[in-house]
Formats: C-alpha cells, structure tokens, sequence
DNA sequence: TTAAATTTTGTAAGCACTTACATTTTATCC
DNA sequence: GGATAAAATGTAAGTGCTTACAAAATTTAA
C-alpha cells in the first residue's frame, strides 16, 4: 500500500495525501475526511524510508552513554526515552565505551545516520585536552549536540547539568560540622564533572582554613563496578593514612568503601562516616544505608528533552541550565 | 555529495559506484580502486534514507525492555548493543513498561520503521493468556522475533533462555542440604520464567517428600526496585510464617529479605540463609554478599545477536537455546 | 454579476539510492 | 583470427514520499 493506492481510492491526488499525512491545513475538512478514512480502512502507513527520503529526517534522536549497564547512564537512557517517545521520537542507542577513537565512530555514525539531534550522558564526553573535543564540535555543525550532566561551550550545544561543585561543598560542611576534619576524598574519574565535585571538596576544607592535602584525595583507577577491587585499593593505603570519613565520586566507591570497613571491622559511622554520589539503588541496599547526593537525574532529562524538542521546534533555547542536588542524609553519616 | 557527483569524478556509471559500495564482486579491480579513491577524497557516504529505501532496510534491530533501567534489562541492553554495532547494525531501544496496549504500540511503531528484527529483553514479553500473545505473532509474521530469556513457540521467533527451573531446584537442594527444609520462596513477577523458577523450588521440595505449603510461596506485588516495601511486606508476614531460608526470584526481592532480617536482628546466614537470582551487582554489594543464581546473561546476549546475524543472513538456527545458570555461593548461605 | 482574492487541489520534479536488463569489453578456445 | 562465453559496465526504471508551482474551485468585494 502506498500514497498512490490512497490517493487513487480517496479519489484525490498524492499531493492532498501527503497534506493530510503532514497535518497541512490546507485541505478541506471533507477531503481530508475522505482521506482518512481510506488511510483507516487499509491501515497505511507511510514508508518511513520514502518520508526520510523527502524530509531528510526520520524523528530519530541519538543517545550516546560510555556503559549502559552502568547504574547512572542506564537511569538517563530510560528516562530520556520515556520523554522521547512522548514526543514521538525514537531513540538510537550507542554505548561509546570511554576511548575518544570510539566515541568519535558513533558521533560520526549518527550523523551519517541523519538522526536530528544527539544527546550525550555523562560528563565523561568531555576531554580535558580541548582539541580532543573536535568530534563534538564537529557534530555540532550539522545537528544539535545536548548533554547531560556535562559542560561545554560550543554554537548548538546543550547542557543540562548538576552543580557538583555545591554538592560536595554541602556534603563535605555536613562532615565537618560533625566534627570530623580528616576526611578523604575518593574518585574514579577525572571528567569535568568529577573534578567539579573535586573543587567543591576542596573549597569547604579551605573556607575553613584546614589544609589540602594530596594524599586525602585519591583517585581509584579501576572499574568502579568492581565493589572488591574498590576496598582492596582502600585497605593498601591502610596505615598510611588516617580518616574519618569518606566522601566518594559515586555510590559504587562508596560502598566500597563500606566494603572496606566491614572487612577492618570499623562502625559505620561511628568510626568511619561515608558519603556517596548519585542516589543509585545501591545507596539503599546496603546497611546502614548510604547518605548520598542525589543529583536530580530525572529533572535533568527531562530538561534536556524539552530542550530538544525546543530546539527542533526552531524555538530559542538556554544553552546551559544548572540545577542543583540535594543531600540525602541516611545511615552512613552521624 | 551523491552517488552521481562520485560517478561523475570516477568516470563510471552510478550502477557501478553502487556496486562497489555494495560489495559486488562484478567490478573490476581497477574500476573499484578508481571509485574508492573518489569515495575517499571527498570522504563520500551514501544518504542511509535512499539506500533504505532501495534496500526496504536500514540495518536497524529494535530492542525492547520493560525498563531500561532495571538491572537486568540494562545488561542486558549493553551487551546487545556491543554486539550488534560489531555486526554494522543500529539499535532503536524502546523501554515499553509492562501493559500490553504500550506493547503493541511499540512493537507495531518499530514494525512501521521497517527494522530488521526486534529483540525482547525479558520473560514478560509473554502472557499467559496466550490471546494477549497475538501483538507478538502478528510481529513474527514481518520480521524476525528474538526473545532474550523467554519461552515462545512461534513462527519466525526465536528464543534464547536460561534453565530457571533447574537453577531454583539446585538452590533448593542446596538449602534442603543444609538441614533447613521450611523456605520461603518470594517472587515478584508471574511470567512464564518466574513461573519455571517458582516449579524449580516446588520439585524440589516434592523431589524429597516436603509438602507444598501455598503460604511459602510468597508472591510480592510492588516494585522490586523499592526495597524497603519488601522488607515491609515481611514484616508483615512475620508472626504467622517460620522459615529459616528465603529463595527470591530476584536479588533486589533478596536485598529486600536482608533488610528484612536485619530490622528483626536476625544474622545472616545462622537465622536465615538467603538466596537471590540474577547475580547482579546488588548482590555484591550487600553484607554479607549474596548467594545468588547467575543466569549467564553474557551469554544468552551473544548467542541471540549470533542467532539473529545467523537469520539476516539466511541460515537456519535453532528457534530455542536453553542455557544453564549456575548457583553463586557466598555469604548469606551456610 | 463579475473581477479579484483566497482557498483547495493537482502536476511534476525532486530526493539518492538499487538493480534488472542491455550493452560493451575482455577472455577463452578451437 | 573469429566465434563464443564470461566479465564489466551502463541505461533506465523503480523505491514512495515531499513540495514548488500551476491550475481549478470557491469566496469575497464591489
């Protein structure tokens, strides 16, 4: 069945089809009627290559994520097809992995592929070195580049974002208003993102006047997925180091870090207070249960959908919008 | 650019740019190496909307999950997606929930954007009443159906499953072993998977004279994913119920009867010994760590991308592998 | 009532490929 | 060397839409 089997058994023309399937008003109430119900009647759809062929778009958004089996990218993934779909588009799926080679495949893939727009998860997307951020921008030449949780300044990028660096500002002031003023900082990443979080650490020790120290901040090379790895790391640095709180890049590092000190038989928290990041099932399946930032994933996608659909609607759009998260006190903390 | 600014360049015709794009092997050496180099300067790539629509394909699978952000599914998704790109094929993720009419809108959308084939992620796909299966044969009779861990007997669908039944009936046995003979069997979903684990523990029990006590059989009718109201749900059994194991068809049901047992001030595994299934993240990162059924999703994964590749490509595969799970002792059995 | 303006409809030219079939070129064999 | 087979290439007809522009029908204004 195509446009021509329509029109012909509507008694029309193909043009006044094609109007009616594009919601043109210029067709009389009586013959789009008319076509509509032979478009009802035979059950048409149209050929969706033929429509991409004519409108060089086929509604089809990209979303990139390093992982999608990680807790954080998989919660972004759902949310944002859910809004997309609202919106009757359909979501291509690519998990880059974290190597600038890859990423810059699928980027390339995608735009190959004329999906109308690419949404990146994650602050990982972004390289410090800027000449290796020329895949994104190259992107951003043809279609609009939106990213989650990531910060970049670029014509026809995106982002929608979490203040990190006040998150670990609040979460690092709510250790030391306990009292606890050695307190180490546990990451597994060096995106723009995780080195915000870094500073706001950073910024509440020095707000007070207490000195920074290297060793206190520790960057945990491994997979984070890894919970026992993520200990075994923590349990070599024993000895050398004396803490009394750990406040961690992601909920993962945190719970190896209750990993750590169940297997050293230290009290959470009496002896040791534990922070984590991103308010994942994980910070509420261990016990005591984990005090966690949560860092509005939800609000964020939907942001970034909204925007999107702005933007393809030609509307003018924010390029940057920062929300805030929110400290979420639980059992790991005083 | 298009094929015919390259033909123009290369001095051939557009029916033999086409060729060399498309592989065949009716092209002279001299003629390909001529448009390949044309193909290369100008970094040339055929319009994916033409080619679909000489082709009626895009090389696109459809994946669908319940919800992307479970654990499973997204595991799931991941290495499918890994997968699949190996193959040069793109994957449109649709996360459908769990009612039938958003089912079958999805699964008919994917259908009209004319993928090659779809992949569903989860026994839930599949109803009892086998009249709600019928969005999933009228789907088989366009493309290939693949089905991750369900059991289908169809047309045009394939299926890739783990053994559940014998997974639960070796967890069983491995409870019963250890003298403890009244456990609790918690589940949370009724598809036909959950179903074959529910009879794994049942045969067990029976295998070795035990009767079969319905109030053990607990069916949890929330959200997995809120572990607190299965710890809640019980609580609230408690009193009337005395078991000393819980077999859970799912480790976050799992996490749910830790919390459980830690509120009462039970100590796992000398009160309770417990088991999960799924061997998920969750599992390691509880204390102590779950004993849990692994259900090889790795595997299954590869072994449906291979079957699907297998029938884009014309062979005959087999229309159902079963797979084997396999028990995960650790912590919170004896 | 008629000319002008407006609305509705149709015609035909894209859009960028694939591929059956025809034609030309090259290789093979006696 | 020439007939024949095989390989390489080209021509042109799809594939099923969108949309600019032309034409027809309807409405409006005088």
């Amino acid at each position: 069945m195509t446009i021509y089997d329509v029109s012909e058994k509507a008694g029309v023309s193909i043009a006044t089809v094609s109007r009616v399937l594009n919601g043109s008003d210029n067709v009389s109430p009586q013959t789009r009627q008319k076509v509509l119900d032979v478009i009802e009647a035979y059950d048409y759809t149209p050929n969706v290559f033929a429509c991409g062929l004519g409108l060089n778009s086929m509604n089809t958004i990209g979303i990139l994520c390093a992982d999608a089996s990680d807790l954080y990218s998989a919660n972004a993934i759902y949310n944002i097809e859910q809004e997309l779909h609202k919106n009757n588009y359909t979501c291509i799926l690519c998990c880059t992995g974290y190597k600038l080679a890859d990423r810059q495949k699928y980027l390339n893939l995608l735009v190959n592929q004329k999906v109308d727009s690419v949404i990146l998860v994650g602050s990982t997307f972004i390289y410090d070195n800027e000449a290796e951020n020329e895949y994104i921008r190259e992107a951003a030449k043809e279609i609009p580049v939106l990213m989650l949780n990531a910060d970049y300044d670029c014509e026809n990028v995106y982002c929608g974002l979490c203040d990190d660096f006040k998150s670990t500002l609040q979460a690092t002031n709510f250790i030391l208003d306990k009292g606890i003023s050695d307190i180490l900082y546990l990451y597994n990443s060096k995106s723009y993102s995780a080195m915000r979080k870094l500073s706001g650490y950073q910024s509440a020790l020095v707000q007070r006047g207490l000195p920074l120290r290297m060793e206190y901040m520790q960057y945990f090379p491994g997979n984070h997925a890894d919970l026992t790895s993520v200990a075994d790391f923590l349990s070599e640095l024993d000895g050398t180091l004396r803490y009394g709180a750990v406040i961690a890049g992601d909920d993962n590092l945190a719970i190896g870090a209750m990993k750590f000190a169940q297997k050293k038989g230290l009290s959470i928290p009496r002896d040791l207070s534990i922070i984590g990041c991103n308010n994942s099932i994980l910070s509420r399946c261990c016990e005591p249960e984990l005090t966690t930032i949560d860092n509005c994933l939800e609000t964020l996608c939907h942001h970034i959908v909204k925007t999107l659909i702005g933007i393809l609607n030609n509307s003018e759009m924010p390029q940057k919008v920062i929300f805030s998260g929110e400290l979420i006190k639980r059992g790991t903390t005083l």
